[in-house]
DNA sequence: ACGATAACTTGCATTTCGCAAGTTACATTG
DNA sequence: CAATGTAACTTGCGAAATGCAAGTTATCGT
């Protein structure tokens, strides 16, 4: 099977519009997300867990996601059926745009998260991307946010920081 | 016509799903980002001067966003032909998102769009969208972004503030 | 060795996309 | 006021993407 480049029909220089052509879709963010925030690592993880991603679309969006080098795809050690999902630098300099889009989701639309908590995100930006990527950097797999709307909503956000 | 109502399928509760749903698609945020930064008004601009969408899709996703309350669609006054599209404050709103893909695709891909002017516009976010903010108060429609890539990409970005 | 697991493929029906051409309503021109 | 033009869409249709169910391959635990 020839390996695909990226695409070849490139719609503009447009900075905006490149992003697109890498993460414009319903199911990239949300892997990207679940990478990020909720600690997921494997693909199983992401189809059970996941909002009801197949498993052919999920398998090419990690092949797509890791073409374009947002994403890296290692296989366990200790496990050699195991491959561990993770995001590259590129990957994790995706938190602003997520970060943006759940506050602008909560503030008009109906989502399964308490506003408050938003709110409170919204107004601690830098801490909020400090506390991702912190994570990021020392692998921190614990879970940040709840799963809004699946009944963890009432829940509130772990504090920022962990210590202070 | 029997009016469609938002997707019945909601994949779950989660902001960034449900914006996902509404605008996580390869044209939506291009067509939005023409109303923010270029002036675009018409049907005929968005179709002309965009990466090259296609009517149909062009005039679906203007009544998704319609529907979605993004934009608002008005018959011009002094010329029945045309329909003025403009953002809502809904669509305003999406401001920080399409800063942040911009700054993400200027730093990781190879785009059109000089990279100095991006670094300052990474520094300056707030007075940034503070000038978009004011040009959809105002309803100021000069082009705010050059068309990146397109022979415009060497010009660098208007200044944020007019006056200072 | 044998069943369980994890990570995918494969087939196929359905939906969406993309292109070209056509339609409708209004406006302008002669 | 008829002819031509323009703006905003539809329509038709082949191609590509999506969604589902089932199958495959390579470990792993016992």
């Amino acid at each position: 099977m020839p390996e695909k480049k990226a695409k070849s029909t490139r719609r503009s220089g447009c900075p905006v519009s490149i992003s697109l052509e890498r993460i414009g879709d319903r199911w990239s963010l949300l892997v990207i997300r679940d990478l990020m925030v909720r600690g997921f690592r494997t693909f199983r993880e992401f189809e059970q867990a996941g909002e009801g991603i197949a498993s052919n679309i999920l398998a090419d969006r990690l092949r797509k996601l890791e073409a374009s080098g947002i994403i890296t795809a290692e296989r366990e050690e200790s496990d050699g059926r195991r491959v561990n999902y993770r995001l590259t630098k590129k990957g994790i300099d995706l938190a602003p745009v997520l970060l943006e889009l759940l506050i602008w989701g909560a503030r008009h639309e109906e989502t399964g998260a308490p506003c408050a908590v938003i709110m409170n995100m919204e107004e601690s930006r830098e801490e909020v991307l400090a506390e991702v990527r912190r994570r990021w950097r020392e692998r921190d797999s614990t879970p940040l946010l709840p799963k809004f709307g699946d009944g963890g909503g009432g829940r509130h956000l772990a504090r920022t920081r962990r210590g202070a």
